[in-house]
DNA sequence: ATGGTAGAGGATCTA
């Protein structure tokens, strides 16, 4: 089984390289963020034709959640249970056994707007629940856009973004309580390269330069990364045009075919 | 030098 997150930056704008993704690398399910369109005008048909259903949860303008799976999904949440929230970053579906968490955590902006508050509270929120979703279900895959670099190496610079968003210690601890639930960060289940990252700036040739950061993550309950044979980063979709600013990633679960 | 680019929507806001 292959998981797969992606932060596509506007559905609309990235549907064909989305549906030629899928069809590449036919993950059973695909967690998109930044959607940014309204549940009436989701491109149902095109994902359908490529094989695969979907659940979603928009808005106008902003956020916009999605899990694309090639087999129904159940008991699909859309909102975090209790937080009264307006910005939709949140779609949870099972598939079989298996929980599959998709997120937009907030960006923050920076540690000094209201926006990092909000993004803090979230945070906190998001916590208590993933708190009774882990105990419901031992198989568990929290994937998405987390905007929190976890670790100096998961960043171009660690120097120049010390303290700043998306690597402050409050953000850091938020992260870290999370995978204190009994959660495994993929990707460094497995020797790595140095300087591989899911984000790159559109400003400044940021990715010619390689300025990015490894803010997208695929998280695995225990039980589940028992599985989890491979996480890799496909930055191959960086490189097209009018590409989105984040790469997807994707584990492979094939022990458990 | 606090810039730059992209998306949505139709002036700025968000990232």
């Amino acid at each position: 089984m292959k998981f797969a997150t992606w932060n596509v930056n506007s559905l609309r704008v990235r549907l064909q390289q989305v549906v030629d993704w899928l069809k590449f690398y036919q993950p059973d399910i695909l967690c998109l963020q930044e959607t940014k369109v309204q549940d009436e005008n989701f491109p149902l048909d095109e994902i359908t034709a490529a094989g695969y259903q979907s659940v979603f949860v928009g808005q106008k303008t902003f956020n916009g959640v999605a899990l694309l799976s090639k087999q129904a999904g159940e008991d699909v949440v859309t909102a975090i249970p209790g937080l009264d929230d307006v910005q939709k970053r949140v779609i949870a579906a099972t598939y079989a056994d298996i929980r599959v968490i998709c997120v937009y955590i907030p960006n923050g902006e920076s540690v000094e707007s209201d926006k990092y508050q909000y993004k803090l509270n979230w945070l906190y929120a998001f916590h208590e629940w993933l708190q009774e979703e882990i105990v419901k279900y031992p198989k568990l895959a929290l994937l998405g856009d987390f905007n929190i670099a976890p670790e100096d190496e998961d960043t171009y610079d660690a120097v120049a973004w010390k303290d700043k968003v998306l690597c402050s210690q409050p953000e850091r601890d938020a992260y870290y309580g999370l995978l204190k639930l009994g959660l495994v960060d993929s990707f460094r289940m497995f020797e790595q390269p140095e300087k591989v990252f899911t984000w790159w700036d559109y400003r400044m040739m940021a990715f010619r330069r390689n300025r990015g950061m490894r803010i997208d993550h695929i998280l695995l309950s225990e039980t589940l990364s028992n599985y989890c044979v491979s996480c890799v980063i496909d930055k191959s979709v960086r490189k097209l045009e009018r590409p989105s600013d984040h790469a997807p990633v994707m584990v492979d679960l094939t022990k458990m075919s």
